[in-house]
DNA sequence: CTACTATTTGTAACGCGTTATAAAGATGGA
DNA sequence: TCCATCTTTATAACGCGTTACAAATAGTAG
């Protein structure tokens, strides 16, 4: 009976070895289920027994990422008000290591909105952004007379559809950090303390001044956003932020 | 020659009369190519000829809507800061008159991103909350050192992710409604001036307060947003907002 | 009417996600 | 070891979006 759980966890943590070497190729619609047993070495019907779905396969690989970046975030301390933008700046830098396995991945996972997705990532990420409100307000910089929770949701959409973006190829990903600066700073602005407003308003113009000059270049070539896609070598480990 | 142009045209008007008829039904994945050109009287080769994919025809399809729904929008005077609010009720309004259409529509049309989709609906939105923007800035509520043309790309952002959610089934029309309200509110307030912010509060004091009802039920039954589909009656001309 | 051209039609094909089904294999207890 | 049970495998099938291609049709000029 042991044995039994031991190959399944063996299959599944092949199966999902095999869907991130899949999930590196540059092309992104090099994923399928009968490439993904191909390469696992295992019929077509084993992915489905163990997981159910592609969306669930996708999922657990997002969720897995998600947790290691969010326990990183948790250790890293810092001004009650930096730490907002520190955090995103963080995952953009992840991001950036292996960027056509995140933009597939993340791309692939949220089709069709990706419900079960949303919701594994949704609460525990408001969970982290409701711990960082919470501590900004005891700092003094932020008003205490909203809900943490319904704030924190708002902040995680707005980062989330920024992500989006970016992973559909739509904007590069100095942009994709810049919109989510001058959002949160925005967002923050919007409850903030005068002592907080002091500190938020240069990193909102900071953003802006970022997000000008990517406006213009948008304006002038017309076209498909072009991102770069340097240092992507598909054989490090991903996701290795610490 | 002015007969080909017209028998296209015919034949477009058709497809996309086929198209609204598939989308309006309850069942959301009853619309494919296959049907379409069925109940369109016509080969399944000819849509492609006369709009090149499926996603064309969805964004002509809502970029019809939409042109429609800002017209409406655009004569609606009032109040420089109450206009953001009256702009996202109405749009909840329209959606809530056909929510089966509308969420199908939206749902398919933006699968994998929909970046003409999104490129299309983006800049004519954008337009609109800029306009706003400079509106209630001229009209002293809200700081003028802000670039109205990023924020109203945040703005439209915001919006166009809470609609999303709703459009997947997540949330609840109300909640939409009541989301958009947080966010819009949100935002505003983080380039308020002193006379915005004593009338911007009220605004998000009231989303808060019906958010928190819906946050509360969600803990509680613990599964899928039921939302509810009155007042569905696909035979009604769909978005006559006037 | 006739020749010519633009367009639509029917149909087959490809790979996709997913499911069903029978055969083969692995694991458990006796 | 033998048998019962669970799981994987191979394979065919369904409908999907999309494309290719020859045949049929519709429109335009002479």
């Amino acid at each position: 009976m042991a044995q039994w759980e031991d190959s399944k966890a063996m299959r599944r943590a092949a199966i999902l070895a095999a869907a991130r070497n899949l999930m590196s190729a540059p092309d992104g619609d090099s994923f399928s289920m009968r490439k993904l047993a191909q390469m696992a070495d295992v019929s077509v019907a084993t992915p489905y027994n163990l997981f159910g779905s592609k969306q669930a396969i996708l999922s657990a690989l997002l969720k897995e990422d998600t947790k290691r970046l969010e326990l990183y975030l948790e250790d890293k301390a810092g001004d009650e008000l930096e730490t907002f933008f520190t955090a995103s700046a963080v995952m953009s830098f992840v991001y950036e290591q292996h960027p056509a396995y995140h933009r597939n991945l993340i791309s692939a996972a949220f089709q069709n909105g990706g419900p079960e997705t949303r919701r594994e990532m949704g609460t525990s990420a408001v969970q982290l952004w409701q711990k960082l409100l919470q501590d900004a307000i005891g700092a003094g910089y932020l008003e205490g007379d909203v809900s943490a929770r319904i704030f924190a949701v708002t902040f995680g959409e707005l980062l989330l559809i920024n992500i989006l973006i970016w992973a559909h190829g739509l904007i590069s990903i100095e942009e994709m950090k810049a919109r989510n600066q001058f959002g949160v700073s925005l967002l923050l602005l919007g409850i903030a303390t005068e002592a907080g407003r002091a500190r938020l308003i240069p990193y909102r113009v900071e953003a802006e001044r970022i997000l000008e000059t990517h406006l213009d270049s948008e304006k002038g070539d017309d076209g498909e956003a072009v991102v770069a896609t340097k240092n992507d070598n598909k054989n490090d480990k991903i996701l290795s932020v610490s």
